[in-house]
RNA sequence: GUGGGUGUAGCUCAGUGGUAGAGCCCCGGAUUGUGGCUCCGGUGGUCGUGGGUUCGAUCCCCAUCAUCCACCCCA
């Protein structure tokens, strides 16, 4: 479990605020769903062979003696909550989410025990226009922040469930007549999960692989056409994508649409986005057949390009636009009341009172440590006149004596705070 | 779950089987009410934790935890 320190919340911040613009713009409503769930609901729909399930998961029994666990990812959580609430009911959904996620794996560069995630979901819309939709809302955060020439999108379908399954019993079949070119780690995914059988990089297995049967050519003929509606569309909108076939989601619920963005910029963690359908999931957890499509990016791994590739503006990093200093002690009741007099009227003004006492000259320099371009200074002199002391701090200029009465007003230009009328 | 690296001051890191170091940061002073540059002084460490070897361990050994990197997997 990892710390967010305060260096680093404002990139934070704003990359959350750009997503909460994003969403509301796409027509997306949030939804705050528990971080506990019951843990069956996790076995459930992430697949009981997976990973995740297998050997991720933080499950605790509860006073009652019921398994909870911390989620491991957001999409089963919604479909719970949508069906609970009957949000599913003959109606569609646009959500997203936003929230830590919990697995227990080991942590290295861009993952976390604890990590973050903000999600969309959609219920309800069966066609390629929703895939479509949603993979365009991505781009245009990728676009937004600046990530757009750093990442690439990568696009599968896995068919539907039948097909998908059909093909797994070839794959298997088929990875089996070589069983003596395997490696260990293939040959235990021939039980749990062959398709990523295809995503080894083990180069002496390469030719066995490039020999194997074809996901792309084992789709059922609506999902491929729903695939090639759906390229049509993105290539239509101008994205530009790459099909992989050997993309497969980890979670046993996708099928049809799925796709990852990736970047080379993070390391082996280079995937920040990723998702797909999952119109199976809802007649799954036990409610009626409903199709989904949604999507999953990790806010660790985005901060952490956005960093890597200085991407967050100057002025979303916030700081201080001055810095009040009572000059000593007997000066501070007037510093009080004069800061909150400023608040009120510049609600756009950072502002931050010297607290702590010191020498004069550590509160100057615990002024010039804020960043602030401008320290307000107020002492006995300044008491006797009703004034106080501006000060430069990085500009080449003269200090200035400016009266109380007329010092918003003053600040309002200097830091360009619109004065709020009362 | 597997393999490897690293844990010493708030931070970045030196170091030695015999009472613990630097730079930066922080505090005070040079400068009675003026930050940044300079100089002087100072605070701050059960050397990750628990065992073991030893007269003596921060150093050697074992375990454990944390962290980083890679694998697996994933966001």
């Amino acid at each position: 479990m990892n710390d967010l320190l305060p260096d680093a919340s404002p990139r934070w911040q704003f990359l959350e605020a750009r997503v909460r613009d994003l969403m509301a713009r796409y027509g997306f409503a949030e939804i705050r769903t528990p971080i506990v769930e019951q843990t069956a609901l996790f076995a459930r729909s992430i697949g009981e062979v997976t990973d995740i399930v297998e050997k991720e998961m933080y499950t605790f029994d509860d006073r009652n003696g019921d398994s909870l666990t911390l989620r491991p990812e957001g999409t089963a959580s919604c479909v719970r909550a949508a069906m609970q609430h009957g949000l599913l009911h003959n109606q569609t959904q646009r959500l997203w989410y936003q929230g830590p996620m919990f697995r227990h794996e080991r942590p290295q560069k861009g993952r976390y025990r604890q990590f973050h995630q903000v999600g969309v979901e959609t219920y309800g819309l069966d066609g390629p226009d929703i895939d479509a939709e949603v993979i365009l809302l991505s781009a245009r955060l990728w676009q937004e922040l600046g990530l757009a020439e750093h990442v690439t999108l990568e696009l599968n379908s896995l068919g539907s469930a039948e097909a998908r399954a059909a093909y797994r019993d070839t794959l298997t079949a088929y990875f089996e007549q070589h069983g003596e070119v395997l490696d260990d780690d293939s040959r235990r995914r021939l039980t749990t999960n062959p398709l990523r059988i295809l995503d080894s990089k083990n180069p002496e297995m390469a030719e066995v692989i490039a020999g194997a049967p074809q996901l792309i050519d084992h789709l059922d003929e609506a999902s491929r056409e729903h695939f090639e509606r759906l390229k049509a569309l993105l290539e239509a909108a101008g994205i530009g994508y790459v099909v992989n076939p050997r993309l497969v989601r980890g979670l046993d619920y996708y099928s049809r649409t799925v796709f990852e963005w990736t970047t080379d910029a993070l390391g082996s963690q280079g995937t920040i986005c990723a998702g797909g359908r999952y119109d199976g999931l809802v007649e799954q957890l036990g409610g009626k057949p409903t199709p989904a499509v949604g999507f999953a990016m990790g806010i660790e791994r985005l901060v952490l390009l956005l960093e890597t590739l200085d991407l967050v503006p100057a002025e979303a990093l916030g700081g201080c636009d001055a810095y009040l200093v009572p000059m000593d002690d007997a000066s501070t009741p007037e510093a009080l009341a004069l800061a909150e007099s400023l608040r009120t009227a510049l609600p756009g003004l950072n502002l931050t009172l010297h607290c702590g006492g010191g020498s004069f000259k550590s509160r100057m320099k615990k002024a010039d440590k804020s960043g602030a371009p401008l320290a307000i200074l107020l002492g006995e002199d300044e008491r006797a006149d009703q004034a106080v002391t501006l000060k430069f701090l990085r500009d080449d200029r003269e200090q200035q004596r400016v009266a109380q009465s007329g010092l918003a007003d003053t600040l309002a230009s200097l830091t360009e705070h619109p004065r709020h009328n009362t």
